[in-house]
DNA sequence: TAGGCATCTCATTGGTGACTGATACAGTCT
DNA sequence: AGACTGTATCAGTCACCAATGAGATGCCTA
C-alpha cells in the first residue's frame, strides 16, 4: 500500500546507525524454534532434559546445547532433582525474561 | 547457579509441544542487524531507501531486500515522496509492529 | 528523447549456526 | 566394582539466509 506524502523532505544522509546490539542478542537467542519452545515449555514450571527432548521431538544433547545459551544468557537456571540428581531441570529466570524481552521491545519504542 | 528441588517430579514424557510458529516468525524477522536497525531507525518517522542504507553503511539494494521482507510482514509501508517521486520513503506501521512484539511476548508469558 | 537517479528483483555465493555423532561426566543401582 | 541412565561438551557437516552483482523498472531533467 503506497500513500503520497505531503512534502518532500530534504535528505538526511547523517542518520546515525541506531545501536541494535543487545536487543539483536535476544532477538538472535530467540529466533530458533528448539530455544523459543524451551523457554515456552518453562512457563509452567521446571522440567528436565529429557522430558523437553520428548516434547519437541529432538534429541537430548541438541536440547542440552539450547539450554546452555540459555543459560549462559541468564534466562534459565538448572537445578539437579532431589530424588535422583541424574536429571537436571531447569526452570525460568522470570526476571532476565522480562529483562531481555524489554531489550527487544525497547529498541522498537 | 544449581538449587536442590525440595522433591523428585515423576517424569512427564508426554508434553505437547507448543505452538511457536507465529512467535518465531516475529523473532526470526527482527533477528537481523539490517532489518531490527530499519525499524528502530523508523522511530523517528518516515525515511527513504537511501537515507537508511547511508546510516547503516549497506548497500541500497540490501536494505531494499530487507524493506520487502518487513513489507510481507506488513511492519513497515512505503510511500512515494510527494516532490520527486523517485524516492520511496518508509514508515513503520504502528499496530503492526505493537501486534508482532505482542505475539512475540505472548508465546513467553 | 536520452541519460541519470532511486529503487526493485533475482540468481548466485559465502559465512554462520543448528544438528549429528562420539565422547566424557555425574549419579544410580545391583 | 561394573553397568546403566541422564546430561554435557565438542568437532565436523550441512543447510539456510544475508550480501553481492547484474539487470530491470519508474521517475526526473535537460
Amino acid at each position: 500500500m503506497r500513500v503520497e506524502l505531503p512534502v518532500l523532505p530534504d535528505l538526511r544522509m547523517d542518520l546515525p546507525a541506531p545501536d541494535v546490539d543487545e536487543p539483536l542478542d535476544v532477538a538472535t537467542l530467540l529466533a530458533d524454534r528448539v530455544r523459543l519452545s524451551i523457554l515456552a515449555l518453562l512457563r509452567d514450571g521446571p522440567h528436565c532434559v529429557c522430558e523437553m527432548a520428548a516434547a519437541l521431538g529432538v534429541r537430548e544433547n541438541n536440547v542440552s546445547n539450547h539450554l546452555a545459551r540459555l543459560r549462559e544468557a541468564g534466562l534459565v537456571q538448572a537445578a539437579r532433582a532431589a530424588g535422583d540428581s541424574r536429571r537436571v531441570y531447569y526452570e525460568r529466570d522470570e526476571v532476565a525474561v522480562a529483562d531481555a524481552i524489554g531489550t527487544l521491545v525497547g529498541a522498537l519504542r
